[in-house]
DNA sequence: CATATTTAAGTGTATATACACTTTTTGTGG
DNA sequence: CCACAAAAAGTGTATATACACTTAAATATG
């Protein structure tokens, strides 16, 4: 007899689907970041670009170590996500002064010009989850995500 | 004045990290996978991995773009996310027999036994999720999930 | 002060994701 | 039957994700 009730067979896989917590939030995330996508698509960038993006304009300058812990991503993923938007002159990456082994992250004012355009698709998309879903749900949705952030974290 | 409030300027960008449906649902999938990973490494496959076996065992044999229509998943997606479990012998891939266009995919015997393996650490990470949010949360998040999924397609 | 350790970041590799486009097969009208 | 539309799937390309490993700089330690 293990720890845990090893009792579940093959049998019961057709119950995962809807119990899996990792299934079910990567799903869901497949399906709200493609509404996202194509309601910000005419400001021609992707909703994690828009959220990196969005961290920068408001803690910038910021040291890609911080940011990747802000943002709950490994700090090797950051690295690769900043390239795009390094490439269309969005984002500035330079040396820390004080501490040469930093590089810190800031929006250029290209990168200001285009979160400004895509700010209002960004509230379209918002709405539209807020009107599908109902705001008290919405709002409960995202308190119990910020839990279960803690939650794997901390397991 | 458009449709929508666009009076969201720069400002509030401090904000935009608490509101945010798809930067806190990739987030939390994030923290969530990583836990999972973690997991079920022993058992050497990855979580998405551990959905598709699930999947073709419960419903198996299905075609590609149904069982796409069930994860939620492009089609493209699924025929990448196939491709691993099909060199370590864990999915087959054959023709249908009516539909010469379709491919039908199942579990080899391989595959069940891995799957068999993966099940009790699957358990797991169920308790450690259940036990750190608590099953009444964890049952209303699974619920607001599957909601949210339906609101972003309708959307 | 010299060395060892720790820390910030980048690279190689692999999976995950999806759009645009193409190929093959099925069905459908005439 | 034939041409055309619809459907199933694959490919090219690009972003997103993270682990293992490496490099370079800062800090601690003797």
């Amino acid at each position: 007899m293990t720890k845990y009730d090893t009792t579940c067979d093959l049998g019961q896989c057709s119950l995962i689907g809807q119990t899996c917590a990792v299934f079910n939030l990567r799903k869901a995330s497949r399906a709200v970041t493609k509404l996202y996508e194509e309601i910000l698509k005419p400001s021609g960038i992707l909703p994690t670009q828009f959220t990196l993006l969005v961290v920068t304009r408001a803690f910038g300058p910021v040291t890609i170590s911080s940011m990747a812990e802000m943002l709950v991503m490994d700090r090797t993923t950051l690295t690769r996500n900043l390239k795009p938007l390094e490439r269309e002159g969005l984002l500035r990456v330079v040396p820390g002064k004080d501490d040469k082994r930093s590089r810190e992250v800031s929006p250029t004012n290209k990168g200001l010009e285009q979160l400004e355009e895509a700010l209002p698709l960004w509230q379209e998309a918002q709405y539209r989850v807020e009107h599908a879903l109902g705001s008290v749900r919405l709002d409960r949705l995202l308190d119990d995500l910020t839990a279960v952030v803690s939650a794997a974290r901390s397991a």
